[in-house]
DNA sequence: CGATCGCTTGAGTAGGATCAACAAGAGTGG
DNA sequence: CCACTCTTGTTGATCCTACTCAAGCGATCG
């Protein structure tokens, strides 16, 4: 399903993301040229681990799990991305996909055109300096799960996972929602379903309400202990 | 202990390196011109994590081993980086490393300052392209070590990790040498070095024979189906 | 020749995956 | 508004992987 025009939100949302923000308007304009959209159902796939990929990808809404896909099928998140972020990048410039991604809600999504954009690239510094700086970002990522995974235990991940959703100074209790099912948060954050449940259940004796997708804390210094 | 000069197998290991090796010599040595040398013994820790970093760094022998420390001080390795590879280099855009980094065996290390570094990329595209294809490198080593951690059991980590040092059609048997102690190997792929140990002992079943750091592979295909 | 280091092996245990049953919503259609 | 169904999340029981601690082995080195 391809709709022509972005929307004026399309566009805040853009000009907002980290990889446009520092960008002058006209380069961002200029970039977004022949922008196209598509929009996906959940558990739309929009690309396979290997595939060679003429588009670099940005989500206007909706909600992106990228995966890799190991024998019998099992599937590893290696990131879910939502408004704002874009991905596929590194497709640009290593060829292929690292990863596949499929849709993990009903999503609308920007294209452009790869080869434009390392053109673009490679005659402006700035939007080079900002697709380093991308990089970077999503470098430090990766390794933040890859470090998690390797240093705490589910529950830790759920706490801490809790935690960096709390703003800096939080002594009192704060509450949030859940971006996303509990479902793609376990994958997100490398546990089964069950294990998430479970750690929800010992974190509310340290004062985790959980209701739905609302997540309430009482007590943030517990959480920081475990 | 700080030498002073590159010698010439120090220039080959650079203009040899992935980062470089794309860049016209007159470049690289711009680059370098001002590069210092740093001696490191085993466990001499370069920097920590969260340290703000003013250089660029380059191996040019020995091995670095990257790691984020956890709670109750656990180690876990982010990277282990050998000759010719740069590391730190998100330091430049992100102002702090985001792990520490320590000598696993003694080693030379180039510094490069890194506001230059930032400067040559902003001014330079071809610099700036480099520094891109080794982010996007970068990134997709950490993404599959990530995604072998949520998809691989230890004995298929280490199977995988020696079938990627087999050439592309190694039908016939095969041996290579460990490039570093088992220590690192297994800090490397995320296992205690006890199940490394294992392992080996259940992968011998398979044909794999391991003496000291010298592996050998005489059934390639037995690896594989794992 | 002890001594240290690197590695292996063994036994016990904890964390988490898996499978299965069940509860609780969220739609859907009457 | 209520049954019915489908999806999503929770709980329980079992099993398996891999970590931990401890001991043993084999080299290498002073």
């Amino acid at each position: 399903m391809e709709t022509l025009q972005l929307t004026s939100s399309d566009w805040t949302t853009l000009l907002g993301s980290r990889f446009f923000v520092r960008l002058p308007r006209s380069t961002v304009e200029a970039i977004l040229e022949e922008t196209r959209l598509s929009t996906y159902e959940e558990h739309d796939v929009l690309f396979h681990q290997g595939d060679s990929i003429g588009d670099v990808f940005f989500v206007l809404s909706g909600l992106i799990r990228l995966y890799r896909v190991g024998k019998d099928r099992r599937e590893a998140d290696v990131a879910v991305l939502s408004k704002g972020e874009m991905f596929a990048e590194n497709a640009i410039y290593l060829g292929r996909a690292t990863a596949s991604a499929e849709a993990a809600e009903a999503s609308v999504i920007a294209r452009i055109d790869s080869s434009k954009l390392r053109k673009i690239a490679a005659a402006d510094p700035d939007v080079a300096q900002a697709f380093i700086e991308h990089l970077c970002h999503r470098g430090k990522m990766t390794e933040d799960m890859l470090a998690q995974d390797r240093l705490l235990t589910a529950t830790q991940r759920v706490a801490s996972y809790i935690l960096s959703h709390c703003p800096n100074g939080t002594n009192t209790s704060f509450s949030f929602r859940l971006p996303f099912q509990k479902n793609i948060l376990a994958g997100k954050l490398g546990v089964a379903p069950e294990a998430l449940s479970r750690a929800f259940s010992t974190l509310r004796q340290s004062g985790v309400i959980v209701k739905g997708r609302m997540i309430e804390i009482h007590d943030r210094h517990a959480l920081e202990r475990f």
